[in-house]
DNA sequence: CGCAGATTTGACAGCCATCAAGGTACGTGG
DNA sequence: CCACGTACCTTGATGGCTGTCAAATCTGCG
């Protein structure tokens, strides 16, 4: 039995689901980028990861009903939905999908707990350079990439979010590593120049 | 069919794995507290969470054979090892093993991306607020607590390295909190005199 | 008592935040 | 075609939260 999908569809800025919602599904993003977010009720926003196309938005909603953190579209995007009861039973009937669950639940725990590291003792350089390495990474395996020039539709803002710092500062620092020669953006797209120097900051290798 | 367990013991700032070691078991801490860390090759270390009796160090190491992270003794510990493959054998017949781990996942994500969000967008009075009272919850659950006075063998070390600040910083807190009379620590005990304020400084309530 | 480790306190510095003023790009409508 | 508005980015000045360094004090313990 394959459990029924139903895709949507949603728009930029476009809320998808709220932190304390009930979801009675497991969604899967199929086209664009979007983001988990927790916001707090003054206002400041922590993005908790960005979504790429095949991206689940979280192992954690397989289990837990309520949502414990928000979704937003930051391009126009694509996503099917899984009803998570459908999901269960097939996976109670087969071995294979609980171990890649597991798997799932996993990786996102180490990158969850990678990014914990950043905030809590990188500086706003080493962070940033990790978030780009980290970004083309991704979009590398997905094969999309031409002439290592990747698609950043992320604003300084969505930088600041996801870094733990403010656009302004998030401006500064990437605008040092465009003068030092290490990334090009422009017109929507990235390019790394310089991945070794880059790496270098990031403290890899 | 119960799956062996093999019950050793550690000193304190003894480690009992390092990240990167291939484990075979999971753990679980039946007495004292250990902490799980990421250091990095500078000596940075980042501390992602304080392990209390009951707790499973990771519900990653079911599914994966390298740990992400090193885990301490803090005190005088006693754990116990469930060799992986024969936990798993054993959840692959029984439903409710399987739906427990997948919450335990769920638990343990929530927890580490609330703790990104205290990072990247809080400051360090809300930190360390948070953590006193996220501590105390903990040890409330446990039902070892007589009149408010919490077991307390953290140095501002250790709090420190999960807040993201320094040791001298951590003091200044703590002494503006105990001075405030919000908190009383001594002989290796923390008594919560105000509750009501320090959750207003950490943003609950 | 004496030592080692931890905490406290003070002076100072730095990273990043805040506030504010342009500048640029792009779409819209006159 | 150009004025205009909006959103975003850039740049500068200033400030504050937290870090760094160092010395003094405290605590536990052999």
């Amino acid at each position: 039995m394959v459990p029924a999908q139903i895709h949507e569809g949603a728009r930029p800025q476009e809320n998808i689901y709220f932190r304390g919602e009930t979801i009675e599904s497991v969604y899967v993003l199929c086209f664009g980028w979007a983001f988990r977010f927790i916001q707090l009720s003054d206002g400041r926003r922590q993005i908790l990861s960005f979504l790429l196309a095949g991206d689940v938005f979280s192992g954690s909603m397989v289990y837990e009903e309520k949502s414990h953190f928000s979704v937003q579209a930051l391009t126009d995007v694509r996503f099917a939905r899984i009803d998570r009861a459908d999901l269960r039973r097939v996976a109670n009937s087969n071995y294979g999908m609980v171990e890649s669950l597991g798997k799932l639940c996993a990786v996102e725990q180490k990158d969850a707990e990678e990014r914990i590291t950043d905030l809590g003792r990188r500086s706003a350089d080493e962070r940033i350079a990790r978030l780009i390495l980290n970004l083309t990474d991704r979009l590398d395996e997905r094969e999309v990439v031409r002439e290592r020039r990747y698609p950043f539709p992320l604003r300084q803002q969505h930088i600041a979010d996801i870094t733990g710092l403010t656009p302004v500062h998030v401006g500064r620092v990437m605008g040092a590593f465009r003068k030092a020669g290490l990334i090009d953006l422009t017109g929507g797209f990235l390019t790394v120049i310089n991945q070794t120097k880059l790496e270098r900051i990031g403290g890899l290798k």
